[in-house]
DNA sequence: CTAGGGTTAG
């Protein structure tokens, strides 16, 4: 059960082993050292500084070349330090080289290594192997290759571990047919970490099937697989099945191993399976970060909130420090939830606590929690203070202003990636459309979708065509957006029909909405959103027939129409609203509010826009539906329950009709309140009696 | 000498 966790992770601080590490040596175990090895000529300098581990000084002790630079990394003069070294011999070399390589300082690792051996000093198989890992690191095939012919004059390449580098390097450059013809040579030598390296590298190279097949043949060779082979076999989860695989490991006893257990609990969350995953990880004797992680990032990817925080909790009270990969799924898994932003920004602060706010994982992730909490503002921040910036993070920017309609930000955005050469993919073009339908502008939306496909060489899926019919149908160009679906080289699925639907009902064009309409329902017959649009179709076209018939259509097959919800926070806490709900406590103030709002905006020259209605009632009763729509309650009680000049934000689980629309920006104006709406679709920001969609949505 | 976790859209 040792030695599991002495592998280093990629970073200082992402797990318990790297503070059990010897290198980190903090001042007072350094003096201790010293003393006890009775160096005393050295000088230790101190300064003090807000960092954890103030120690400067360079020091040598004990055949080891120690740097200890702020936040205990190694960085500096390197080099400098080696030549004031009084003979460095082939240990000191192997210490130095080691401690590069653990910390992930390929590159300094590799100038060492070339410097010993353009001095001609002495190499081990310690010293190959260490430089060879290296190499594969860096993806370096033109000095591993080097360092193989080196192998083979000194004769290690007869060396297990000195072969078995060798077959990790290769595999890394992706030299398949060098590696083959090494594992092939090792016959005689090989043992089972050479296996594993085999099959951890065919599956890096995506050929699960050669991986599984590796697998099989090593046990048939007699080679027990270990806690390393369970641990990467099981991240094949299309080739593998891991109730299989389980079953090989309870009989091994190595399920309470924190990377197999981790591995199996990942391999069934990506089943969709939690509740198997949770079993798993309860059995994990010693549960490290890694495993608290997968677990957490299990709850969040099917979106359970609660689960993830819970877990977030447990291991934050059993001591365990979180790393940027914790921090970046419980933030994730905050973004997702329903309940209010302040959540996010809790684990945001903890982040800057733990000095992993920077992290890249954890800032992307802070973009677009912030965004979709519509606090775009505050996501535009984050972005702007990240250090460095990966696809990911220009994506989640993008993406968050074109939900927010902030169209010709998205397209600044996009642009300054541009100017940074920045490589793009098939998400940035979709968050570019997306910006273009929500800010209106058509030609630009089909030029990027031309640029994606002519100068990136992106192949276009169902979601880029998707969003080009959008596109076209928000517009109201329905017959170009018919004629996408005409062309495009997949049959229109019904998220496609469902838009063009939509559309015909904004639009007004019943011939091509019945068709749809009919489309969608033949793909999803219990979807309700067809026979509610097609009947709202019928409704604002006055045909009560035909709508009669879709309500019993409805009722034939039993589908249930959505019940429209919108819910507001105040004060952390998420109050909930149906349409013309009654339940909630200040129900009579709430309603009288109505009223009062109601008189002041028919002075304000408002006139309601019955169309939206679609039950077969009298105006006046219209009027009163409409008027009772949940996001009115849910903005009255808003109104009644914060300050004056608060601003508002309400959640939507459908979209915003026009009337409420034109009664929430007259509302903006006349109680001076910002109020952010999130519908199924978009943000509205109204503001001044104005919306940020442009009345375009 | 070999291993396990994460993020962007719709």
């Amino acid at each position: 059960m040792t030695g599991r966790d002495t592998h280093c992770p990629k970073s200082f601080f992402s797990s318990r082993a790297a503070h059990r590490d010897p290198w980190d040596v903090t001042v007072a175990t350094l003096s201790m050292v010293c003393h006890a090895s009775g160096v005393q000529q050295m000088t230790i300098h101190f300064e003090t500084c807000n960092l954890k581990i103030p120690l400067r000084e360079k020091i040598f002790l004990e055949g080891v070349l120690i740097n200890i630079a702020k936040n205990s990394f190694l960085i500096e003069k390197e080099h400098h330090l080696f030549d004031e070294c009084t003979q460095p011999n082939l240990a000191q070399h192997n210490h130095l080289l080691f401690y590069y390589s653990r910390r992930n300082l390929n590159q300094e690792a590799l100038s060492l290594f070339l410097g010993i051996r353009r001095s001609g000093l002495p190499v081990d198989r310690s010293t190959l192997s260490c430089v060879l890992k290296v190499c594969g690191c860096l993806f370096d095939h033109v000095v591993g290759r080097q360092v193989h012919s080196q192998c083979i004059k000194t004769g290690l390449v007869e060396d297990v571990s000195v072969g078995t580098s060798l077959v990790d390097m290769y595999m890394k450059t992706n030299n398949n047919e060098t590696t083959l013809e090494l594992f092939i040579r090792m016959q005689e030598i090989k043992d089972s970490v050479t296996w594993n390296t085999m099959i951890t590298g065919y599956l890096q190279n995506g050929r699960m099937d050669q991986a599984v097949n590796l697998f099989c043949k090593m046990k048939k060779e007699g080679f027990r697989p270990n806690h390393f082979t369970y641990s990467v076999i099981l991240t094949a989860n299309s080739a593998v099945s891991p109730f299989q695989v389980h079953a090989q490991i309870i009989k091994t006893n190595y399920e309470m191993y924190s990377s197999v257990g981790t591995a199996l609990l990942d391999a069934f969350v990506k089943l969709g399976n939690v509740n198997e995953a949770a079993k798993v990880f309860k059995l994990i004797d010693e549960k490290d970060i890694v495993a608290w992680s997968a677990m957490l990032a299990g709850y969040a990817q099917v979106g359970d909130t609660e689960g993830a925080i819970t877990i977030f909790g447990r291991l934050a009270a059993e001591g365990v420090k979180p790393n940027e990969f914790t921090f970046s799924s419980v933030i994730n898994a905050c973004a997702a939830s329903t309940a209010a932003v302040e959540q996010g920004k809790q684990f945001h602060a903890f982040s800057i606590k733990s000095r992993l706010d920077n992290a890249l994982c954890v800032s992307s992730a802070l973009v677009t929690m912030y965004a979709r909490k519509g606090n775009i503002e505050s996501a535009n921040e984050v972005f702007k203070r990240q250090g460095e910036r990966d696809l990911v993070s220009w994506n989640s920017m993008i993406s968050g202003y074109a939900q927010h309609g902030h169209g010709k930000k998205a397209l600044e955005v996009f642009r300054e990636m541009q100017r940074n050469n920045m490589e793009m993919d098939g998400i940035t073009f979709i968050g570019v459309i997306t910006a273009c339908t929500h800010a209106g502008l058509v030609d630009e939306g089909q030029q990027y979708f031309d640029i994606m496909v002519k100068e990136h060489h992106i192949n276009p899926t169902m979601e880029h065509y998707s969003c080009l019919i959008d596109l076209y149908s928000r517009a109201g160009m329905l017959e170009k957006a018919m004629e996408i679906i005409n062309m495009m080289p997949f049959a229109a699925g019904a998220t496609m029909w469902r838009t063009i639907l939509a559309a015909c009902r904004v639009h007004r064009n019943l011939d091509l909405g019945k068709h749809a309409g009919e489309k969608l329902i033949s793909l999803q017959p219990q979807d309700s959103a067809a026979y509610v649009l097609l009947s709202n179709m019928y409704a604002a076209a006055g045909h009560w027939q035909e709508r009669a018939k879709m309500r019993k259509l409805m009722d034939e097959r039993n589908v249930k129409k959505e019940a429209g919800y919108s819910w507001i926070e105040v004060k952390n806490k998420t109050y909930s609203f149906l349409a013309g709900d009654l339940s909630h406590p200040l129900s009579a103030r709430i309603y009288s509010k109505l009223e009062e709002l109601s008189i002041r905006l028919r002075n304000a020259g408002y006139q309601p826009d019955t169309n939206h209605v679609l039950q077969d009632v009298d105006d006046e009763h219209k009027e009163a539906i409409l008027s009772q729509h949940s996001e009115r309650l849910a903005i009255a009680f808003g109104l009644l329950a914060t300050p004056a000049g608060v601003p508002l934000q309400i959640v939507k689980n459908l979209r915003v009709c026009g009337d409420c629309h034109t009664v929430i920006k007259l509302i903006s104006t006349i109680e001076q309140r910002d109020i952010v709406v999130r519908d199924t679709n978009r943000f509205h920001h109204f503001k001044e009696g104005s919306c940020s969609c442009g009345d375009y949505w």
